[in-house]
DNA sequence: GCCAACGTTGGC
DNA sequence: GCCAACGTTGGC
């Protein structure tokens, strides 16, 4: 089991959006990314992820679950790219915001502190629970 | 809206 | 295979 997040701009696919998508999940497509796609081919059915709005609100605003793994991305006739399904699981009461991650000593090796620009990335066990505890978040 | 960081592209 | 130019992302 291994933890991921998931970056995602609000006007292009919000928590909104991937929480009215149920049980069933959606796509994560439109990487475009070498690193990123890699990692979601790392990724396994039941691996959890948080979802985070950057630009405007930047904040992990949910939980997610890898609900199928990679496959070709359609959204795309290229074949390089590849994605995974996520379903929502549940929203973080208290939204933990990049501020609030980096005002946490051990936050301070986050991959979304240091590399930004990255749009899917790992979270360590460590650094998963402490954001939960940030967050409110209780048993999933 | 600006700019720094990073990834990709293409000429050599 | 190197590197300059360019485009994109995302924090500020």
């Amino acid at each position: 089991m291994r933890y991921w997040l998931f970056k995602s701009e609000v006007s292009t696919w919000s928590w909104d959006q991937q929480v009215a998508k149920g049980e069933a999940g959606e796509e994560w497509d439109g990487v475009r990314n070498y690193q990123a796609r890699n990692f979601m081919r790392e990724m396994e059915v039941g691996d959890l992820g948080f979802f985070y709005h950057s630009q405007k609100e930047k904040e992990i605003v949910g939980i997610v679950e890898v609900c199928a793994a990679a496959h070709p991305d359609s959204s795309t006739d290229d074949d390089r790219w590849e994605c995974v399904d996520i379903r929502a699981v549940k929203p973080l009461p208290k939204p933990v915001t990049l501020e609030d991650c980096k005002a946490e000593p051990r936050l301070k090796d986050m991959v979304l502190i240091n590399n930004s620009r990255l749009s899917v990335q790992p979270v360590t066990e460590a650094e998963w629970k402490i954001v939960c505890d940030m967050g409110g978040v209780g048993k999933l």
